[in-house]
DNA sequence: GTCTATAGGTGGATAGAC
DNA sequence: GTCTATCCACCTATAGAC
């Protein structure tokens, strides 16, 4: 193609937009077909059905939170890698709320099931837990239970970036006040947890 | 009515079900009547329409869900007031797994807005921060800003439901032994939080 | 690979009889 | 208050021409 994407390219685009926008109950492939610009059958051409597309959707999305978390990586120290997975992981929900609602509020379990992907979240968990495993080890955290210790972790960081989606946590203020917020608690919550 | 239940009731109940077992996607205002044995015109005698509907039904979970936690008041001191409210809220949930997400991880402000409901949240919210207050006061909880503290807590106790209501939370085992790893952290939570 | 045409279905909501 | 009949919009998916 001379202009850049494939009409597939194009088709997967639009509709995770459309879903990401609007929701499964607005979700059509005639929709998505009108805004890419052809006709509803020649979605088919590319994907079996609507449940075959909302599924690659949901594995793009599963990829883009991927990009997110792996940044962490780049970090020097345990510690610094343990946080910016928190930072990172709460920048993603913030700035791809629907894609995170997908994700990790929703039914993306549905989709993957089909797809063979169904281990991503588990994945997630598991560079949690590597990230809890390498701070005890470097004795920034006490040495326990990982996986105990990485749940509480990931359920206090999902707690406060959902409640924030859900527009449950307006009174902390905008999202430069969430995100200090978040930052704040994390640090207390990882004190409480060290040695 | 002879036989208990008016049919607006029925209809509501119908409703209710149909939208925690089958989500928004599969909710139609035909198959609830269908469940009921009415036709589905006769659903419009006693809702305005499918929002009023699904309005009604997000205002009974709040009912229920409150129902729950009134309960907590019942204990005798501020520290098992807020604990029991920890212990009931992860109840309500797991009890009652849609009427939560429908509450708090989902589209429930949409239809509430309509309702003039909006403040149920909120009241939530309220009822956890004169728990918070309360401890303060008498010394279990360190004294420091109840709303930040209330916040932290609420994010804690939502983070571990929503995520073992996402089905993320396997690894901790069956419901019961999921009750006593959220007892046991909130507990360890508390303990942070303790002058 | 894309189109038009179409089959076959679901849904929200209303009109008017009873 | 409940019914039957109905309108109209929208959807998924397929058939067959180009």
């Amino acid at each position: 193609m001379a202009d850049g994407e494939s009409t597939k390219a194009r088709i997967l685009g639009e509709a995770r937009d459309l879903y990401v926008d609007s929701g499964f109950a607005r979700f059509s492939l005639r929709e998505v077909a009108r805004r890419v610009g052809v006709s509803a059958p020649a979605v088919y051409r590319h994907f079996d059905s609507k449940e075959a597309l909302l599924g690659e959707v949901c594995a793009a999305g599963f990829r883009h939170f991927g990009s997110y978390l792996l940044r962490a990586l780049a970090e020097p120290t345990p510690r610094a890698r343990l946080v910016r997975s928190g930072e990172l992981y709460q920048r993603f929900a913030l700035e791809n709320p629907r894609d995170y609602r997908v994700i990790f509020m929703g039914d993306a379990e549905f989709f993957l099931e089909k797809n063979a992907l169904k281990g991503n979240p588990d994945a997630t968990f598991q560079f949690l837990i590597d990230r809890v495993r390498e701070c005890m080890q470097a004795r920034v955290l006490k040495k326990r239970d990982e996986t105990e210790v990485a749940t509480i972790i990931w359920a206090h960081v999902h707690g406060l970036v959902s409640l924030r989606l859900s527009g449950h946590l307006q009174q902390v203020g905008d999202d430069a006040a969430f995100a200090r917020f978040h930052a704040h608690s994390v640090d207390r919550l990882l004190a409480g947890l060290a040695p």
